[in-house]
DNA sequence: ATGAAAGCGCTAACAG
DNA sequence: CTGTTAGCGCTTTCAT
């Protein structure tokens, strides 16, 4: 069983300062005597040596831990998200504690009061809302980086996705497929930012290939992330409210999941008819059958991002460009 | 800004037991007065008080985390398991702390490192080999649960999906529904004991409806979790060998994607006379148009039950029962 | 009813 | 070259 410093000392029979020196390999720069030195290495070779980074963080008052509060894991672009910020806290020595908030305001914010308790020198929080966001800004003694959402406020450090420019993107490219079919789009989370900008970057690619998408096909209804099977209903409204579409916008996965499941439900499949897109990717949109567009949001580069701008935020260094904004590309397929 | 005990103490001009008795709710028991105990209390509702946990957990030698390792999140599966280990700990007021091994052993051993260092009060590791699982096993100054994978160690603590009685249930209704069809098994990680599991079962339910898997018709390559493109690989020659399978089982989600996407990208579309299975489960698999039949592995009963295994093991209370084995269940479609 | 003080294991300043 | 010591903020035991 490993050893402490102190039990280390007293084996070796020195002092816990001259231990530590060896340990964290700075006998060269305190000119520890050879003898000491082998004396000392010897016994951590035979022993072991743990160090105890709960005295450490206390004395050194940073825990070389970043706290993430995400919505959910079983969304591919969230497990992406937190895979890709780990990767990027590892390689600098940090430890990533991730919490899920289920979008819920409350949960969250216990999540980040808790983290911020266990001294996380960083924190990285998808928002679920307004006012957590602006909370949690202006509580201005931990660095904080808003990942994914930017509810508007001045001044936050945020990492987003530039959800126009990928709506407009697809708005274009499902325009010029349309052939005159008649658009729906369904999405949920209507509160978010994140959704109204898809939405009218959408409508604005549609327009400049000459579709104008009427306000009463745009149903905006409940939760995705939080309760997908909400997004069932919605569709089974849309479908004997006016008929099943030939051409489907979703605003996310989660609602194109439930879209789908509801024509298998009805129909045994897809009708194959049916031109498709979404919002965020997956390898599994390859399979099916119809046309299926998709927006990809860029996972990697977003925590990237992210993790370089909390970073200087740790360090002190002021960061003047507090919110960043990272493209995503279409997939035609 | 919130403030510690000792600051409140001074604002108070009282002593840092009594704030503590106070701010810990044991002011009736120890029978602080009324007008001391309500001066603190504005005093910590004006300021705030945010308790430093790494002070608390140097001094009690618990943190009240939890450590998991984990081979990756984007694998739906362990994103599951991990969305499940969170809630449970979040309901008993411990925090989980994730990290993914990418199935590498020597990454693996590095972070479950870290987090005993980090002073975690137990851990979770889905081992990626027999090495690893052994050593961590008989390193008993911590509590440690293995999830999904045990090598065949005897008496360590595991919870694992009973992938024979999994890989049974699906070949008995694939057996049923070859009628005539040549069987392909595609696997990958084929060390794991898991899909040694999968495998044999598989050929049990096989057998036991009268058709008689060949070896040669077993391709078992590479890896999956790490690499799924090489699973698109192994499909290439197996159809360039073999030809297109009419009738395919493959062994994880991983293996089943880059079976699909070579089929997609060969033929542009999956032939829609294949008869398809697969472990694991995905709501995707309902919009492909063949039958799909797939194996549910059931995270939140295993994350539910690891939880409680490792409770028992932190009260040391001994657990006479250490590997614990989860159903699944067939989907058919 | 409230306070004083020791100590968790580590770091860093200072002393020889 | 090596040792001593004072904290980091909290909990707990023992006084009063």
């Amino acid at each position: 069983m490993a050893k402490s410093i102190f039990e280390i000392a007293q084996l070796a029979e020195v002092s816990v300062t001259t231990v530590r020196l060896v340990i964290n390999g700075q006998d060269q720069k305190y000119r520890i005597s050879e003898k000491t030195r082998s004396k000392i290495q010897g016994i951590v070779d035979e022993h072991g040596y743990y160090i105890n980074q709960t005295a450490r963080n206390l004395k050194l008052r940073k825990t070389l831990t970043l706290g993430l509060v995400i919505p959910r894991l079983g969304n591919l672009f969230f497990s992406q998200l937190m895979e890709a910020l780990e990767v990027n806290c590892r390689n600098s020595d940090y430890q990533l504690i991730t919490a899920c908030s289920y979008d819920d305001p409350v949960l969250e914010q216990k999540l980040t009061e808790n983290l911020i308790q266990r001294e996380v020198d960083g924190l990285f929080v998808v928002s679920s809302d307004y006012d957590n966001q602006k909370k949690l800004a202006s509580n201005n003694h931990k660095p904080v980086v808003f990942l994914d959402r930017n509810f508007g406020i001045d001044g936050i450090s945020s990492v987003t996705t530039d959800n126009t420019q990928g709506g407009y993107l697809l708005g274009c490219a499902m325009g010029e497929r349309l052939q005159g079919r008649e658009l729906f789009v369904l999405a949920a989370d209507g509160w978010l930012p994140t959704i109204q900008n898809r939405i009218n970057g959408l409508k604005s690619g549609l327009a400049d290939t000459g579709y104008s998408l009427p306000e009463e096909n745009i149903l905006v209804k409940g939760l995705a992330i939080a309760d997908w099977e909400n997004c069932i209903k919605t569709m089974e409204e849309l479908c004997s409210d006016r008929g099943v579409p030939t051409a489907l916008v979703t605003s996310a996965l989660p609602v194109f999941e439930g879209c789908m499941e509801y024509l298998v439900s009805q129909y045994g499949s897809i009708p194959d008819d049916i031109l498709l897109g979404t919002y965020d990717e997956h390898a599994f949109l390859n399979f099916i059958p119809n046309q299926v567009l998709s927006v990809c949001q860029n996972a990697g580069d977003i925590a990237e991002t992210a993790f370089e701008m909390i970073l200087k935020k740790i360090n002190k260094e002021e960061c003047e460009e507090p919110a960043k904004i990272v493209k995503s590309n279409l997939i035609v397929r």
